[in-house]
DNA sequence: TAATTATTGTTAAAATATTAATAATGGAGG
DNA sequence: CCTCCATTATTAATATTTTAACAATAATTA
């Protein structure tokens, strides 16, 4: 990467919708591509994207484009993905559980040490051999196991609770599913899936749709 | 609203934050809010709180603040939180059964009529009382009822289609939870939760901060 | 009821992000 | 091996977003 200088999120937040046309690409046997033919596909501008990518070194060629296979292989470095992860995940209800079976999550090298609750009839079942535990244990585990990455899947009452488990345990990135902006120490990573107001800003685009087609 | 000037989306993202902790004010038994001290609840500044305010009209009067039920009607109105919405699933796997599981989507006004799913060890099963039907019968079903939100939760490869059937039908806004970028015609809106770019960012940032801490 | 204070609404300035322009350069074709 | 072309990397310009400043004004206090 390119020392010093600060790459914003919003180029960050980019890098997935590259990385995913890249996977396309190379699953249909295309090993080149020029920034104006990513940007029909993305929908981002040839320029902003040829900045992004530059913000990390300069991938492509000129007067050729960008090797697809070695770009993919770039972001997905940037991205941390060619690494595995050890994860858990807190909360085996709807969502937790929806996370723990979701296949795509496994394939992408995520692995689920085990599922945590404190429902006395969730504890002990198995959901893809993957134990529910009882969240009494939960910070037992941890130090008793590599565990990068937190998944919280709780009510928000609790999360926070939750979430403060994990740091003190020493765990540097949480997923976080509860609806409330939970706080971390310096250090900690924490990303949030706000379903409410991504819901929220559909309902506010779908009414304001509907106004400006009946006025 | 104020007449003309078009407001940006990442104003209309903040919306629902504010709302949020109006919403806890409220039930705090507090009525009253200035804007700085809801920059220390939410992280915003004060200046953007009250500039993201104003693009809707003056809520708030000057030397005493907002008031908190005021405003959280307000901005309820604004993102169309004042209305109630039929809503269908398409996909009944892990994430479709979820949503159609989770409490919160129906104390918000959010009802659902119904799950559609192609595995037929599926349909004809129900999810609190909400029929799994066939997929088959999507078109049938939406022109027989008053359907505003489709959710779709089926995996990428079908999802396009799902939608083209919901816009085919006279559906207006989709909420979209497939990893792919789904084509609707004007006037449609679409609201996509990537949980893939979500779960990415976070790798990058904890890779990244790794990358800081050993250097 | 007048003065003071708090805090908004609004305008101006600064910072950031995006888009456009262009110079540099490797590849393809003759 | 030279020329031309395509396309990047990079710089410059523009647009947008955020932050700061301040004038206007309602509430509070004396």
């Amino acid at each position: 990467m390119k020392k010093g200088k600060r790459i914003s999120d919003a180029v960050i937040r980019r890098l997935p919708k590259y990385y995913r046309y890249l996977g396309d690409l190379i699953s249909n046997d295309i090993n080149r591509i020029s920034s104006s033919e990513l940007s029909k596909l993305t929908g981002f501008t040839a320029s902003q994207i040829r900045q992004d990518l530059n913000n990390f070194g300069g991938f492509g060629q000129q007067g050729y484009g960008y090797d697809t296979k070695r770009l993919h292989v770039e972001i997905g470095k940037i991205l941390g993905l060619d690494k595995k992860y050890k994860v858990i995940i807190i909360g085996a209800g709807n969502i937790g559980q929806a996370i723990a079976n979701y296949a795509g999550f496994y394939e992408e090298g995520f692995e689920v040490l085990a599922l945590f609750d404190k429902n006395p009839k969730l504890i002990g079942l198995k959901i893809r051999d993957i134990e529910i535990k009882d969240v009494d244990d939960l910070s037992a585990f941890i130090k008793n196991n590599e565990v990068e990455f937190g998944v919280i899947c709780t009510p928000k009452e609790t999360s926070q609770d939750m979430a403060d488990i994990l740091t003190e345990n020493g765990i540097k990135a949480i997923w976080n599913f509860a609806p409330i902006d939970i706080k971390v120490p310096e250090g900690v990573s924490i990303e949030d899936v706000r379903l409410n107001e991504s819901l929220y800003t559909l309902t506010y685009y779908y009414a304001s749709n509907r106004e400006d087609t009946e006025e």
